[in-house]
DNA sequence: GTGGTCTAGACCACC
DNA sequence: GTGGTCTAGACCACG
């Protein structure tokens, strides 16, 4: 998997977001050992120091320890985790209402789009 | 402005459906000009034959009109451009409900958390 | 000026730590523009990304913000720099107290020899 | 150990000073044997030159005694050493007192702070 | 092996 | 000019 990366923002930031995606999806649980640094440089294509920071950015969010000579972990802090969780999903609404208005929907429109859409997944899965 | 493009998906689809953003959005109006095959070649830093799909692509939509000789053409055909921006607004409410499926969000969960930050939004605009 | 550096302890954290020491004895006060990343990195003789390291580092503390295009400043936040000379100073006492107990100096001997140190100082002073 | 030493003092009297703290610390005990010239000089990486001196000038004051074919020796004489280390300890004082003063801190402040932290070391060992 | 630091040199965005 | 990012490649400490 070699990623491409937004112009626009830097790229050790966008693969701690792709991290953080996976550690809130639960594809990387608590104390979950992840890919070491040179493996990720690796899979997605950037050099090492790029990694290398993306990596330190997550711990200073205290998203990930890093135990010297041995790797670097998902948090045990549920709590810490369960925050992130939220932080992403504010992050995905507000950009989901951005879109939406630039499309020239109002708040209630798309309250009663989200409704139906809903409903319709619901009546697929009964 | 020179994109990044994803690799899973041809790159003619996804300058397609920067233009239908750009449309839907009122960026380009019915009747307006789209710019040439060539502009756009640059614009995006892509091969001339791609651009040229793209907006072939379009015209078999019905979202542009090629006039020979004078250029692309935003359809005046309003109906279906709303139809067009339906239709981009049922995909960005599907892939916003799925990821915030992802993040193990229920819809009752979803509602609630757009509806309070509607309301922030709202308070801050009051 | 070309400093000499421990070998235990990052370059980084210890260009950080003389301007820290800079800012709270007042050589640099608030709102003041620190050197550029450049001109420090010749100053100390190491490379602009250390330097930069260890602006990053300080604006991450809150001590020094930055201005894309402008340069680095002292923050205007005065009860933050308050903390910092506190934060200095602990750590002062805490490394002149280890150093008098592997002296063989006790609390009470140490507290004593302040005293008369600090009186001795008076008397010249007056 | 290779040490890293300022450029603003000898080299030979900073590793005399390693030395005295040695002592004084008890790592070394009078009639304690010191490592040889050549030993000390692959241990911080200077040249046996500069070792050299630094035992001649500790025989100067006293310090060491060296014995031809022998070694080189902490001195037997206790009160010497008793006064080596408050010595080592007065200086320690009066660069605590200037670091702070710099700081911006008053003997008053600087007494009460140094109390506060040894009742909080007492707190911690009881 | 792991992560951590440092260098040299490049290109970028902002003002 | 400023700070910010990225690369390539080196060396280190820890286990």
């Amino acid at each position: 998997m070699t990623h491409s990366f937004q112009h626009s923002q830097p790229i050790y930031t966008q693969i701690m977001e792709i991290f953080f995606q996976r550690i809130c999806r639960g594809e990387l649980g608590p104390g979950d050992k992840l890919p070491t640094v040179r493996e990720t440089a690796v899979e997605v294509g950037v050099n090492r120091n790029t990694i290398q920071r993306s990596y330190m950015e997550m711990e200073r969010r205290g998203v990930v320890e890093t135990r010297r000579g041995q790797g670097t972990f998902v948090t045990t802090d549920i709590e810490l985790l369960e925050r992130l969780r939220q932080e992403l999903a504010r992050n995905q609404i507000f950009l989901f209402l951005e879109n939406m208005r630039q499309l020239g929907y109002n708040p209630f429109e798309i309250m009663s789009m989200i409704n139906s859409s809903m409903q319709a997944k619901e009546d697929t899965n009964s």
